[in-house]
DNA sequence: TATGAATGAGTATTCATTCAT
DNA sequence: CATGAATGAATACTCATTCAT
């Protein structure tokens, strides 16, 4: 009788075995070979699972967004203004603790997706943004119902994770202050309405 | 008597040369060998006004640059509401004009320079935003003067460019789009007065 | 009771049901793995029943030529010259029909035991050709009888076979002008004695 | 200034060198780093004066093919029939001598011409087939003038390429005598008058 | 008897940069 | 001033075969 092995948890723990090491190397300078070794199996046994590198590194990335899927959650369940929860959310990889690589990940896969525009890197990117579009959504829904958020129009998710996008990419920039431009993004969406006005 | 070139100006000749192979090709493809073909050149004289690849495609980027601030310049002096000049200037390389080919190379060139933090590409991208800064803030300034825009706070121009980058790297997304998601943003900033006042 | 399987018989099915799978694949593409899926047999299955991929190969060609040999046979029982019948014979992988794969698939199989000349190989090869040998003879020994082939010498049942290898061979070039040269070479044989000499 | 180097020269002197480690290794055996170090250039180097791997071991051929012509243009000077001429050609690579490899790799080469039936494959193909056809044309041209081969019909110099084609295929097999074979064929075209005439 | 998960060797090619002339 | 010949590092992927179950 033949092995069986469930083909999506082994993938899953190829990708897991190697979080680190993408972590660490970053994504470019990922070898099949690394990979094959950290993960502890042949490199041929890597292609038994996995179709291309690409897809590897789509597989590891996912891990690395559950965890911080994981983290935001911890967040959402603060009891602080959905403000501030959108702050902390956006500001997580800018964070000092662990999250220092997350930051420089982030930015290495939007990179590379924004020159490799593969359907597969495409399809990629758009499970990655509604992911967080529905965490996001929630926040702001609950937001609105308590009235910390104006009442009228659609929900600005989608602004909030473009303008997220942006402030990752243009975090390069030595004098960029990343935490200040948040603020003054999320006060335009909490219209703070100037000066004691609306009432 | 030898003719004297000024090198400034030889440089500037190269980088004009290859604007369009530039734009054909992107960044990556082209090669410094194209480079100096197109140019008239031997790949070595290159070298002579360059130090490295990297600054002749900072150079050829610099003439696209002037080029599109050209293009700005003409809708900064139409006659319309700023709201509308800021649509206008940020839809840009988005219009299906010859502008096509802008949103790629821009789009392409965030990536690298998003990939390679160097601190010459750091430089380069601070140079250019500060120049996009410059001219959205004078439309905003106007725009507060006439009553546009609030009255409170800086100037929302960095959150602006930010929120743009996000817009052009979101813009890869099959299902984005563009033009709404920018309305919008430009609603949370001229209209942020929510119980219909202002007018 | 279990079921009893001839081992023989085993094999020919499993090479009878690839047949197609190597006339549409060819050789070289050919893997292992595709042969098991079309046999509905596991890969290691296969190992049970062949020793090496080549064996497969060998028995699946020896399927296809047992096919050729049957088409051979007709061309056989069909009362014309000795001459036609060898030259129909030869032209048979040529032919626009089906053929057209028999003539990719020879040449290639061709390809292949040229470079590898192993033993099984070459035994295989030579197993094919006194296939071909005793079929020819017998054309070429009913011609003599009937006094169409000259009645010196021994019959150039090699020469014919070899040449057609080279037909083989040489038909891939572009130039290359099969049935005049198939024709040449079978005016030789049959000494079309230039112009009513022998006498 | 810059360096001039005449490119076909360089060409055909990295072919030259690399000459005897084709005749060793076979030609899939090749790779281009031991081409280049055996050159004594660097690996990118090759590239700045072939193409493709594919164009080394053409141009590499051809000098081997360049060997076998003056070998051959030696036996035409030769004082012997037509006949013995043609003979003495064919068998050149079946010879103890130096020329075993000869065969092994022109072997080897048809192989590979079978298999990869690429538009430069087969232009090669055919560019060294007409080398040959010429020099067997002289020959058989030659011989009819004097005597020596019938005098009708076009000269059967296709046919004798093929043949010898089959020849150098056959020849794999270890029951296969070359020689025989070689001479039944030779007689085909030398012989052709049936009843014992030749006079 | 049947299975299928695991394996790992092996290689062509590009292009920015240098420096002898 | 100008040139262009030379360089070499670095990496994904296939597939026949085995053997534990």
């Amino acid at each position: 009788m033949a092995i069986v092995v469930n083909k999506d948890e082994k993938r899953r723990n190829i990708a897991l075995s190697c979080r680190d090491l993408l972590l660490e190397h970053g994504i470019r300078n990922l070898t099949v070979s690394q990979i094959a070794r950290t993960a502890g199996v042949g490199k041929g046994t890597i292609y038994e699972y996995f179709g291309t590198k690409e897809e590897i590194v789509f597989a590891i990335m996912e891990t690395i967004i559950d965890e911080v899927s994981q983290k935001l959650e911890t967040i959402e369940a603060q009891s602080v203004t959905a403000r501030e929860k959108l702050f902390r959310f956006g500001m997580l990889p800018f964070g000092e603790e662990c999250a220092g690589n997350y930051l420089q990940i982030y930015r290495e896969f939007l990179g590379i997706s924004l020159m490799d525009l593969s359907e597969e890197m495409i399809a990629f990117s758009q499970r990655v943004r509604r992911r967080f579009e529905s965490m996001i959504g929630q926040i702001m829904a609950e937001a609105r119902q308590r009235g910390e958020l104006r009442a009228d129009g659609p929900l600005p998710v989608g602004t909030a994770l473009t303008f997220w996008v942006g402030l990752v990419a243009d975090s390069r920039m030595d004098d960029f202050d990343v935490a200040r431009e948040f603020d003054t993004f999320l006060d335009l969406i909490f219209a703070p309405t100037p000066s004691g006005e609306t009432a």
